[in-house]
RNA sequence: GGAGGAGUGCCCGAGUGGCUAAAGGGGGCGGACUGUAAAUCCGUUGGCUUCGCCUACAAUGGUUCGAAUCCAUUCUCCUCCA
């Protein structure tokens, strides 16, 4: 019998961090974390990371779990999630999966198949696909792939360079990329209880505007200066997420403050949109929608909810 | 009071007689996604009974076969001189 987790998703500022740790409390569950940004150590107030007292209430995994500096995959994430999901139940508590980043919700939720580790000429090779693309033109990339996985090359776009590289990479050593629909329909190891949080666009928009303004007064200017002074560069995986790459630009006189945080607010925005989008493909998930709700009321429908399906 | 300049779709902005429901950008909305995923990429954006019709480039009227583009008047805004 697989074992039973329970996982909570939805866009980022919906609320999650807050409902996700009475829920845990309640049921008796701890905390794994789906965020690709939260991993991170040091990226504290861009990432929106739970405070110390939030996770003190209950044990939180994968959160500063990993150094800014080095490199990161999806398959990293399966590996460690897997482990903390392991060691919970072990302890004879729930797992309590929670985070926006469907990818790697994904890599939880079905059987995707990351294949072996990549060679270390990897990042190396890819580069130099993005870099022929630059000079040659995103055709004549999406051409090479076209040779060697023609179904790859239908299915993905020619500008998308990323991915056109990515699986010209993987095809050279021959590999084939999997594609994404057909894992979803075979389930994974874990029997999941999945549950969306969400709100009404506008409102969700609201609070992403309201945080990012917290964020700026809270101190994010001087984590991100003090990430530089680490020797973090724009080009590491880490400062490439919303908040931090913008505040870069601010830092080296390409934008005012005003302009970074605008941008913020709006990539902020956008990735909401692309969470939902993504999310809706889910047909297993319970949806609560947390607007116009009250929140003890809404809590109270959670737990209950949770309580019933164990 | 006088002299110039400007008013374009949700916003910015191009367009100086037909090829304009109007370039481009932003924003909004929708979508894709298997090793950077807070990434990367694609589509759409006046209305409708959608191979056609209607309403549109401040307003009204005019010139013209035809106007966002030319003329007149009105309104609003900006700069400069008093």
């Amino acid at each position: 019998m697989r074992p039973r987790i329970i996982a909570v998703t939805g866009p980022t500022a919906v609320g999650k961090t807050e409902y996700t740790i009475k829920l845990a409390r309640a049921v008796n569950a701890e905390i794994v974390s789906c965020d690709s940004m939260q991993l991170y150590k040091y990226l504290d107030i861009g990432s929106a990371k739970p405070t110390a007292e939030e996770r003190a209430q209950v044990r939180h995994y994968l959160v500063d779990e990993i150094d800014p500096a080095g490199d990161f995959s999806v398959a990293k994430y399966k590996r460690l999630a897997e482990n903390a999901i392991d060691e919970i139940l072990e302890k004879g508590k729930i797992p309590l999966v929670t985070g926006g980043t469907g990818l790697y919700l994904d890599a939880l939720l079905y059987d995707m198949d990351f294949g072996p580790q990549p060679a270390d000429t990897t990042k190396s090779r890819r580069a130099e696909l993005i870099r022929f693309a630059e000079t040659e033109g995103n055709e004549a990339l999406h051409a090479l792939l076209e040779k060697e996985d023609p179904d790859a090359a239908a299915r993905i776009h020619p500008n998308n360079v990323v991915r056109v590289a990515r699986a010209l990479e993987a095809a050279e050593r021959g590999e084939k990329i999997a594609p994404f629909r057909d894992s979803r329909k075979k389930s994974g190891k874990y029997d999941v209880l999945l549950i969306g949080l969400t709100r009404d666009r506008q409102e969700l928009y609201d609070r992403i505007n309201m945080r990012v303004g917290m964020m700026l007064e809270a101190g994010l200017v001087d984590e991100v200066r003090d990430l530089r002074d680490k020797g973090l560069t724009r080009e590491d995986i880490a400062m490439k997420g919303i908040g931090y790459k913008e505040i870069f630009d601010y830092l080296d006189g390409i934008c005012t403050l005003d302009e970074a945080a605008d941008n913020i607010r709006k990539n902020t925005r956008h990735f909401a949109k692309r969470q939902m989008t993504w999310f809706r493909k889910y047909d297993d998930i319970k949806w609560f929608c947390l607007t116009g709700r009250n929140e003890d009321e809404i809590t109270e429908e959670l737990i209950e909810w949770v309580r019933r399906k164990l």
